[in-house]
This record gives structure tokens, sequence and C-alpha cells, in this order.
DNA sequence: CAGTATCCTTAGCGATACTG
DNA sequence: CAGTATCGCTAAGGATACTG
């Protein structure tokens, strides 16, 4: 319960978090990890310092494109730090920064309720189906 | 604390919760959720039953047709209830389901961290273009 | 009021081949 | 080892018009 302007408000209230600025702040923030890859490299990285091709081994089906693009979007973001080692053969290691940390608490709680709720989602869409037919 | 091969394995392993089947199951729920409009449409949905046109109001920037897709599928996964009247002119009312419900923490939690660091993330991004002009 | 139907553009991703 | 470069597909989403 919170209070707003004097008034008990409900817990629905919490959900401006979300619709906040009509969900372009959340929405910035879904563009860049909902895409196929990043949070499995963010879940990747945090074990520590990874190079690019352990990083490639580790995750299964990723291709090197994929890799490169989705490290280069984390780096730009500032969620992932990249080191090159001036070394023949090169050697490339990538880190977590304190931001990209910070991202595995609210992706673990989400991660929470898939493992929690999929199966009964799988199970209503499959319903779904029957019915349509 | 766990062990792998004789070493002390911190926190990480919380991990697995996202890697756990190659993330297949995070996967699952990121690909429904993710789009651009099922958290706007979940989050407005908690304040109870609203109708199909209210939701329109609601949600800045949405068409018909994307209300209508997300709105369906969000059904078909049991996310939201669809209960129609039969009265004219239509009407059509439209709830979350306890699924639905147990999804607004997680992306509270999500939300929060995205108001926290995006303002950190653009600005990470705009030096991040600078540099390579 | 609460939708469908149709057309169209773009972004995400995979496959493959090549390289400093 | 750690990437680029190129091609091609497909699915998400917007615009617009129509309807029981």
């Amino acid at each position: 319960m919170r209070h707003v302007r004097g008034a008990v408000v409900s817990e629905y209230e919490h959900t401006c978090l979300i619709r906040g600025d009509g969900g372009r702040t959340l929405r910035a923030v879904l563009d860049r990890i909902c895409n196929k890859w990043t949070l499995l490299i963010v879940a990747t990285l945090d074990q520590g310092n990874v190079r690019f091709t352990d990083l490639h081994h580790q995750i299964p089906g990723i291709s090197q494109r994929m890799l490169t693009l989705t490290l280069r979007n984390l780096e730009r973001d500032g969620l992932v730090s990249r080191t090159v080692y001036a070394e023949v053969p090169p050697r490339v290691e990538y880190a977590l920064t304190a931001i990209g940390k910070s991202l595995i608490p609210p992706a673990l709680a989400l991660a929470g309720w898939a493992i929690e709720h999929v199966p009964h989602i799988e199970a209503s869409r499959a319903a779904y189906q029957d019915r349509s037919r």
C-alpha cells in the first residue's frame, strides 16, 4: 500500500513503473535484452572473464556472427567490457561491468517465473489449438 | 557455494536458472513477453476488467490490429481472460488470470532496473557513437 | 463496439565464406 | 583466435480500409 496525494492506492498503481512514460523506458531495456542471445551471454559471463571462443562453445547454437553482434551491443550499452591482449594468437576477454551484473537479479526473476509457469502456458496454448479445430 | 571439479564456485551458479536448458524455458517466456505491447497491456489490465476500447485509449500509439493480436496471444497463453456480453452494442471485457497477475512482479523488477540504469546505458551508447566517428 | 483483411516495410537472424 | 562480409529468409509491426 502506498499513499499518493493522501489517498491510499492499491497495488495496481505499482504498474505505473511499467506504464510510466507510455512504456518507453521499459521498452528501451526490452529492446536490448529480449533478443535471442543477450541474456544467455550475460548469464554465461557471470562466471567472470571469458574468451570469445569459450563463449562460442558454452552457448550452444549461437553463430560467430550473432555472438559478435550481441557482444558489440552489450559493450556499446556499457554492460560488458572487452579487453584485447596484444598477443599472438590474439586473446580477447569479455566480462560483465557493474551494470551488467546488476541485470542478473531481474533476469533471474523472469527465469524463475518462466520455470514456474511455462508448462501451464504451453498446456493453455495446446488447448487453444484444439478448440479452433 | 558448490564445488565443480574440486573448485569452489560462487554465486554465479544461480544463473543456471537462466542457462538451464540452453535458455529454452526463458526464451519461451521472452518470446511472448518481449514484443512491443504485451507488458503494456498486462500492466494496464492490472486495474481489473477493461473493455477493448478502453485499452485502446489507455495505451497510446497501439493500433487496433496490434491490440487484437496481442490480446489473442495473451488469451491463448492463459494470461488473460476474455468475456463477451451478449448486448448491442457488443461489450467485451478483458482481465488478467492468476498467471497473468503473477507476471507483474518480475515485470516490475525489470522496469525498476530500466528506470535505474537506462540513463547510464544511453550515455554509454552516445559515448560509443562518438568514439567511432 | 470490437473487431478483420490486406498490403507493405523493416529488423532479426541464420548460413556460408573469407581474413588480420 | 577472433572476428568480417554478404546473402537471403521470415516474422513483427504499421497504415489503411472494411464489417457483424
